[in-house]
Order: structure tokens, then sequence, then C-alpha cells
DNA sequence: TTGGGTGTCTGAATCGATCTAGTAATAGAC
DNA sequence: GTCTATTACTAGATCGATTCAGACACCCAA
């Protein structure tokens, strides 16, 4: 049996403690240059690599390693553009400091919550989930620093978000000013249930997804406060946030009678799919119908036509949640910052309501 | 002082032994139903999260956690159609299984191999790394499971590689059958240090990226053996793989005399570039210059023109590494699989050379 | 009555490191 | 020649679980 090498193993080959060994990897200071290079070559010919990580995490309480959480599994959050910009940004941060990133999603199962609960990690980083999902909940009882990204809001933990209302009220907004009346909604998930189609008043009010709840009811108030009757505006919800089922949203939409003159999507995958839709349908964008977008995520201003959008600093609110991650590492307190400003990019895809 | 709660806290404070608390969690058929609710109610109250990952993990020996090193840092994955589409493979793969994924990237310094020596993982993907990088070799080091995806090969280590060779050869011999001779090639690195220009024969040979290697070396193979003298061939190495680093290398090609008829990118990345490049310098494609790809990347088949390229199963490969993945870590042994075939799809950007 | 089987629960060893407090030896100051 | 600093190293407790070999009680069959 070919025993497995630990810092005891080699201790005892060197006849010094292992105490000296573990000095040798983690604090040179500590013992003669000469000492460590023997211990280090000795290491290297007996294939030790080093002191190993698990024992190491248990001792001193440190993985190297923050746990993010995202929305619908990870596949979704590779290929929703802006989900990369924030990680790309979280990463680019996180890494100057040396630390990994450990990926899980949260799918509104319990054995998400079991991953969360074996997860060894120093921080949590959760990025738009549901209020009442289970493995934030998880996450939350481990008692680690935690940082969220948009949603949901937790009491104690700071929030990197932006003006949600400002935004969906400088949209909403632009459209009431180009004259529009009839203007439809295509809402991103409320709920993680996988339901497609048109919302009613409670379902929006219950929306588990807060931000989306935000949103529609800061379009609501906007175009209330313009007389614009909110029964009678639909908003369509679509089951996944990303173009095909934006388009499959926007038809239903386009579809009704009278058809809206203008379509807010609350996010840049949606009004893509609105792009494509109004597209296959022979509608034209803006003669016909304008269509407004949410987040100015990368492509959106060269796509036919280009679309008016609300922007956020994507890449950026990344790496203000890997700042505040890494303050709370170092044991300073956080407290949420502002939430960011939106500012509306007007584009192509938005004109007058044809007469 | 708050104590921390344990198991140990847990089981005085309930008059069990440790060992039942941990069955209560971890084999639910050990003790009766009963007490089972007792000690999870009793728990939840005292704040306890479930038993430590730390400890668990050094105990157990597994972490639930799989170990991905990429190249040229996170930024760069996240922003690479072909990286993340793999990525995304790889994820629905291990999802399932309940590893999350640890990333971590390799840049060729040797604080990445201190990160990687101290990752807590029970598995290691890499994927399109140089042959000398040395976050691999501390990887290799830790004696784990382990997967390659395309590049280094490693004795010994399962790679999920496809018929690099026989691409290259397909996007040349398209070229000289539709009458080509001054043809060009944009190189992604061939070694990762920032260089951006012509490569002459002895960088060519000693190229750490295995890949651009192969790829190059078929290309000449079949140049010369419809007899174009490689000497004379421009080949341009990208110190990046994107479209803007592409379109800078194919500014230097198109703007030599004679100009190409032709360009092969080894990456759909920098084809695009080479795209853009030739249409804000008023060459036409395919009239005045062709240009070929590499990976069928999402969204080539819709550029200006779209894109002749060699297509290869990106998302797939990546669920391939991760079920040898799964396979090893039950213990099972894995031997590489052969290379998964590709195929050249000729669209609308290469033609005949103008006469 | 005995023996075996089953269902519950416990004791103690173990995983592999980190870290504090402390020893021993040498150097330098006065 | 004594006293303090500094350097180089060690002993042993500790982190928080998992796990295996029993212990104990109880029931049923022979």
């Amino acid at each position: 049996m070919s025993e497995r090498v630990t810092l005891l193993t080699l201790a005892r080959d060197l006849g010094v403690s292992r105490a000296t060994v573990s000095n040798a990897y983690n604090r040179p200071d500590q013992l003669s240059a000469d000492l460590r290079d023997r211990i280090l070559a000795r290491a290297d010919q007996l294939g030790f690599a080093g002191p190993d990580p698990r024992a190491r995490g248990l001792r001193s309480g440190r993985t190297g390693a923050v746990g993010v959480l995202i929305d619908q599994g990870l596949s979704y959050a590779f290929s929703d553009p802006t989900a990369v910009l924030y990680l790309d940004g979280l990463a680019s941060e996180l890494q100057s400091d040396g630390l990994g990133l450990l990926l899980h999603a949260g799918t509104g199962s319990k054995t998400d919550a079991e991953l969360v609960r074996a997860a060894a990690v120093d921080a949590w980083v959760i990025r738009s989930l549901p209020d009442d999902e289970p493995a934030v909940a998880a996450a939350l009882a481990q008692q680690r620093p935690m940082v969220v990204l948009d949603q949901p809001e937790l009491p104690g933990v700071p929030l990197v978000g932006i003006d949600d209302a400002d935004g969906a009220v400088a949209a909403t907004q632009l459209l009431l000013d180009l004259g529009h009346r009839d203007i439809a909604v295509l809402a991103m998930p409320l709920r993680p249930d996988g339901f497609q189609g048109l919302v009613d008043a409670v379902r929006e009010r219950y929306a588990t997804y807060s931000v989306m709840r935000t949103r529609l009811c800061a379009v609501e108030q906007t175009l209330s406060a313009a007389g614009v009757d909110w029964g009678a505006v639909p908003v369509v919800e679509c089951a996944v946030n990303d173009m095909d089922t934006g388009a499959l949203g926007a038809y239903e939409l386009l579809d009704r009678t009278p058809a809206p003159t203008a379509i807010i999507a609350l996010s840049d995958q949606l009004a893509l799919g609105a792009l494509r839709a109004a597209h296959e349908m022979g509608v034209c964008v803006p003669g016909a119908c304008s269509v407004v977008g949410f987040d100015d995520a990368p492509g959106v201003s060269t796509a036919l036509p280009p679309l008016t959008t609300v922007a956020q600093p994507l890449r950026e609110r990344g790496q203000v949640a890997g700042e505040i991650v890494r303050a709370l590492l170092r044991g300073e307190s956080v407290a949420t910052p502002p939430r960011l400003p939106v500012s509306l990019v007007v584009r192509d895809s938005t004109g007058p309501p044809p007469r």
C-alpha cells in the first residue's frame, strides 16, 4: 500500500516537525531558507502537492472560494449576456485576491439547498433569485459574508442594485411622450414556475422576483398617472428570459386586437425576441410598433433596428459586488450602497405611433 | 461569547451522541424518524446550518466541486462564445450529480499555480491551456481525476478533442479547390506571451498551444501538397482570440502586396474580425477575398456574409467532459475517447478568387 | 430457554493540516 | 559576564465532522 503523503510523512522523513514543514509552505520567514529548500525539494521527490486544501480549510476556516448562486441553472447563466457580464466583473475583482468562483444554480428544488449547504465557500454572492428560493435560505443559514445582486432583498445583506423604478418610468414616459396609448408589456418570469402568457393582477402583485414587481409597478403608476387604464394594458410573462421565449410572448401581444403600438420589454433579450417576432409578422418597428428594452446588453445597439433601452452598468455591478465581498472577508462591515443610476438610451426602435 | 454550533453542541443539548446527529443528516435510515425530527428541529432553533462542509470534506475526502481551469482569465472565458458553450455543456452534465464548478484561470503566472494548489476540488477539468502552463502542473500534482479539453495532451489523462487536422485540411482544400493560391492565415495565440504579428517558422514549430501547432501543420501540408510555397504564406498570430484583435491581424494581412485572395482564420472570432476589417477596408468578401473560420460558433451563420467555417460540437464536448469526470469520480477508468469529427460548413464568405 | 436477527444508538479513532506558546541557541549590547 | 533580542524550530491542542465496530434492548422462532 502506498501511503498518502502528508505533512507528517514529510516531517518524519526529514527529521523535522510537522509545523516546520507547514511553515515551509505558508510562512517562509519562519525558517531558514536552506531548510525550506530542502523540504520543498524532498516534497517534490515524494510527490507531495502541498498541504491538503481540505484540511487547511477546516483548520483555518478559509477555502479561497466564493460561492455564486444564480438563477435557472448554470446553462442559463452562461447564455444570458447580462449574467455573463456580471460574472465577468465579479471574477475580475475576486481574482486579484486569489479567490475562485464556485458556481451553483438555484432552481427552486430542495436539492439545490442541499448543494448550497454542502458547499465549502468563504462567502456567497447571490444574483437575481426569487424571494422564496430555498437555496438562498440555505446560504443565509451559513452566516457567512454575503452580497446580493438585484434580488432578493435580504435584511442586513448588502444589495447591489439599480434604480429599477427610475428605469421603468423613463422607458414608459418615453413612449407616452411619443404619443403611445396602446402599450403592452413583455415581462421576465414573475415566479420560477414556467408560466407563460397573460398575467392577471394577482400574479403581478405576488411576483416573487422583486425586481419584476418593482418595474411593473413603476410602469403601472406612470401609465395610470397619464390616464391610461392599467387594467386594459396586456402584460405577457415569458417563462424564460431569452430571445426565443421573448418572440413567443411578442407574438401573443402583436396578435391582439387592437394591436399595441408599443411594447415595453423588461429585458433586452425579450426585446430582441420582440424585434424578431415583429419582423416575422411583418410588423414594422418602429413604424407600426415601438419596442423598448431594459439593460443595454451587448449587441442590442447593432440589432435591427438598434434598440432603445434602459442602460445599466452590468460589468461594473459585478465588480462592485466583488469589492464588497472582499471587504466583508476582510472583516469590514459594508452597508448597502445606493442603487446605481440607469439612463435611457434612445435608438431606432422607438418612434411615434401610427396614425 | 456566542459559541459556534457544531454537531457536538447539538448532541450535548439533546443528550445524544455526535454520531447520531451526524446520521440525522447523512443516513436517515440509521435512526428513528422521531429522533431525527427532534434533532433537525432543535438544529433549526440553534441556527445550525448542517455539518460544516470543510470538516466533512476533510473527513470524507469529497467536496462536491469540480475545478475548471481555463485560459487567459475568467473574463476571457465568459466573453468567448465557444468557451461559454463548453462550460454550459459541462455544467449541465455535472449539475445532475450535484457537483459545482470552481472556476480558476491559468494565466501563466506562479500565483495561478498557487491557487490551484489551494483549491479543494474532487477533480479537474482543463480547457485549452499551453503545454507548459504551471497551473496544469499544479493540478496534475494533486493526483485527482482529470480531463482535458483540446489541449494540452497529458499522458494518462483523457482528452476530449476534435479532429483538428481534418478540419484545417478541409478548410484549406476548399480554398484550393476554389482556385486560391494567395492564401494567408490568421492564427490564435501560439504562446501566451501577447505576441501579435507575422510568425516565423521557429515560432510556429515551437508553439505551446498544441492545437494551433496541429492546425497550422495541417494547413502547411495541404498547401505544400498542392504546390503552394509555405514559406511565402503569411501567418499572422493574434495576441487575443477575439474579434477586435482578429480585425487587427486581418488589417496586416490585407495590407500586403500582393493581397491574399483568401484568409484561413483558425477561430471564428478571428474570422469575424477579418470580416469586419475587410468591410472597413472596402475589401469585398468573398469577391476580393474569401474568409473561412473554425468552430461554427453561435452567430457566425448570421454574420455578413454568413461565415464558411469548420463546425465542431462545442456544447456536446463540454458534456462529454462532464460524463468522463463523473465516471472517474465513480472510480471507473476512462480512456481518451476518439476525437470527435468536424465538418466543413460552406456559407457565403468563400468563393473563387478574383481574376 | 436459547439463539439469532433487527433496529437504535454510542465511543473513539481518524482525516491533515494550522497555530500558539514555548524551548534552545546564538548574537550583540553594555 | 550577564542580560536581552532575535532566529530557528517544536510540541501539542485544535478545527468539526465521518465511520466502524460494538452495545443494548427487544422480538420471534425453535
